[in-house]
This record gives structure tokens, C-alpha cells and sequence, in this order.
DNA sequence: TTAATTTTATTGTATATACAATAGTTGCAA
DNA sequence: TTGCAACTATTGTATATACAATAAAATTAA
């Protein structure tokens, strides 16, 4: 359905302005469905981000201000989300020896696990989603995206 | 920057999950973008969005129902937000005399008035976000995002 | 008319979020 | 060496959010 329709709009002031909403609408609409796969297995879609920067690291800790900067969204709280991550067994913190202000976060097995699960999931959501785009639209979505967040 | 940078990552597991976290993360971005613009005005992206949807509707009262799916996100509560627009004295609530059910919202000389205020600086942010972006381009983002959520 | 269903709004509750304030640790400059 | 700045994490607090439960009014069906 086209944004006019979904937000049942008849005009825009420009497609600028469009294009703005559908961004801030879409992706509202894509987390929304993302959080909806999770919540069987009890976990946000913020939180499944973070498993997923922590397998990136291939078993190496990452310290908290490390998983910030990864993170979708900005840092509202790497404290307490990782937190939540901890008391489901899903990672390990542990203080750094050598520098005594960092805290090293890793991903343990049973979190390797539950992203083994819930991978194929998502991918058949991306998959849905994008059947009806060539690779080739969906890098130049990429290209305009980061075009527009600028330098 | 491109995502890569802006997430640390080195690679993607296709072009197409690249799209998706890039799509979560402009739009994250864009709204956080926003809300710091409002910030000195005291009023959140959702409550903006509200006030727009309420002046598009040219002085004719709406309800809540219909504000709910008119908004970006869907609906956590538009019975508090629009409460927080009433304290505000930006909008007034009435009950629907001829639907008991309903109760009619519209915006106030107070809200428009801040919309004025505030116009300008959001279409600043969207022309900055867009001066190296073609209309074209921005149509073709928008199609694609419209393919996206399919029918 | 009564009962069931649908529409619309409100409330409760747990959690997430933004953002500022604070604090401990380290590194650097005077 | 001391003091200051930068880095990193935690905490406090107010607000927003998701989602379910409830309620009231209207509509439909029996």
C-alpha cells in the first residue's frame, strides 16, 4: 500500500517530505514486525541487535562503549539492556584487567544458540520483504540513505 | 558515511540485510534528528506528528481512532499524548455528542502557532538531508519502501 | 427487547528510552 | 608530582512505549 494510503494522506508538500515519512514509517514499521518474530523468546529487538554485534566479534569481548557505537540505535542505556542480556545466560561481563574503567561483554553459547534459532526467522522476513526488489534497488536504497544522513 | 563505518561492520550477509539495517538506522536517525530540533519547544516527534495530522484536517475535529492510524508509529497511546498536547493548551478535546463513544480532538490557534514556528526548521533539516539527493531519487526511495511493506 | 458483537477510548503495568548527573580510571600537561 | 581532561560505565529520573485488560456506547442479530 502506498504511504498516502497507509497514512491516508492526500498530499505532500514535496517528495521530500514523502520520502521523510516513508522513511520514519517503515522503518518504525519493519522494527515493529522484527519485535513481534522475537517476542516469543522473550527478547527486543534492541536486545537481538546486540547478540548479533556480539557473534560479529567472533568469541572476542567487546567492551560496552564498543557495543554503543554498534548499536541501531543510539545509546540509551548499553548498561541496563546488556544487563538484561546477562541474567538470561545469553552473555558474560567481566571487568578488564588492563583498563579498569572498560567492562568486556562476550556472547555465550546459549546465546550462540537462540541466534541460531531466530536467524532463519528474520531472514524469511527479508526475504518477504524484498521479493518484489532487484539487488540492484535495494543497493541504490542503501546509496540514497546514506546519502541523505550526509558525511 | 556509509553504514559500514557507521556501524563497524565489514561485511554484510547480502545486500538485502543491508538494506534493512540501514533503513532502521536513517529512520532512527531522522527521528532523532527531529526530536533534538523540538527539543527547546518542549514537544516529542510523536506530538508533532500529531499537531500535523490535525492541522491537515483544516479545523475539522477528528478522533482518536482516527489519529491512531494516521500516526508514524503505530498507536502505543494517543489517548496520553494527545492528554500531554491538552496541558499544553495546543489541542482541545471534546466528546462526540452524536457518538458518545468518541471524542472529537482539534487543534488549537496555540498549536498552530507552533506549528509556524516550527515548519521551517524541520523543512531546513529535510533540505539538508536531501541537497544531494534528485527528486528522482527520493520517488524511487519512496517506491521501494512502499514494495517493501507489500500490499 | 435482549443478547452478542463491534467500535472507540481509557487504564494498568511492566519495560524501554532519553538524557543528565555522577563517579571511577587513565593519560597527559604543567 | 599534581591537577586537569578524557574515557568509560553507572545511576537517577521523568517520560514514552507496548500490550493487555477493561469499559462504555453503538450496532446488529435473534
Amino acid at each position: 500500500m502506498r504511504l498516502e494510503e497507509e497514512l491516508k494522506m492526500d498530499k505532500f508538500r514535496s517528495v521530500f517530505q514523502k520520502a521523510s515519512l516513508n522513511l520514519m514509517f517503515t522503518g518504525e514499521w519493519l522494527m515493529a514486525r522484527i519485535d513481534s518474530l522475537l517476542k516469543p523468546y522473550d527478547i527486543s529487538s534492541q536486545q537481538y541487535n546486540v547478540l548479533r554485534i556480539l557473534r560479529g566479534q567472533q568469541g572476542k569481548p567487546i567492551n560496552l562503549f564498543a557495543i554503543q557505537e554498534r548499536m541501531l540505535n543510539r545509546m540509551s542505556n548499553a548498561t541496563r539492556l546488556v544487563e538484561k542480556l546477562r541474567q538470561k545466560g545469553l552473555v558474560t561481563r567481566e571487568l578488564c584487567e588492563q583498563n579498569r574503567r572498560k567492562v568486556e561483554i562476550a556472547i555465550t553459547d546459549k546465546g550462540l544458540q537462540l541466534l541460531d534459532k531466530l536467524d532463519p526467522m528474520i531472514e524469511q522476513l527479508e526475504e518477504t520483504m524484498f521479493q518484489d526488489v532487484t539487488e540492484k534497488d535495494a543497493e541504490k536504497l542503501s546509496a540514497t540513505l546514506d546519502t541523505m544522513r550526509g558525511k
